[in-house]
DNA sequence: ACAGAAGATGGTAATATATATATATTGTAA
DNA sequence: TTACAATATATATATATTACCATCTTCTGT
């Protein structure tokens, strides 16, 4: 039997996009680093406020918010004895807000 | 000096959908796989159009589609020697969407 | 200068993932 | 049943991640 043609999908991304696509996303495949985000939301928090949010060791607050950061998914600014992280990733706000429309199409 | 309070955002994400959304995102967090999904976006494709449409090895388009239907983002039907996956996860396509909105706030 | 708070970083053992190759299964057509 | 196409799975190896602990740095208040 003749085998079903492939039906291309339109505007596919290109293989540089998709690749920087899947990094950001799995990026924000980790359960730690979902929640910074999600906590950095509202705006800007310190790595403090941050260990209080999630309430993970600060080691490891620190690791993740370092990978979020060598991505490009937030930065920070130093202000005294205190860092302050945010979001500069834009989509991310976009990808939190599907996340949380669970299960509803 | 105090310091800053912690501000908690508003409705966090329990700690279970938390869990249960960072691993679709991770899953969806590789080149193949995104690709994979992106392809299947406009409906239904057999392995071979997926293997066409990706240029992927057969072996590795298996092992990813098993991949994603393992955690419920794609789901299969045989016809005759074809199998047909589709995505189930409706979440998907709005990511992906966020995903090509690129760099746009 | 000193002590302590805030944060970053290095090493490491356990685990997970990726990729490639080979092989197995299932279905179809002759 | 034979041969071949379509798909799945096994296995091995390489590589990456995770989580943890300890340590180091920087800043603040005294």
């Amino acid at each position: 039997m003749a085998r079903p043609a492939a039906v291309p999908p339109a505007q596919p991304l290109t293989r540089d996009m998709l690749t920087r696509a899947a990094e950001m996303i799995k990026c924000l495949g980790h359960p730690l680093r979902l929640r910074l985000v999600e906590g950095l939301e509202a705006g800007e928090l310190s790595v403090t406020a941050l260990q209080e949010y999630t309430g993970a060791p600060q080691a490891q607050v620190s690791q993740q918010l370092a990978a979020l950061k060598a991505r490009g998914i937030v930065d920070c600014r130093r202000d005294g004895a205190f860092v302050y992280y945010r979001i500069t990733e834009p989509r991310v706000h976009s990808i939190l807000n599907c996340v949380r429309a669970c299960d509803r199409p």
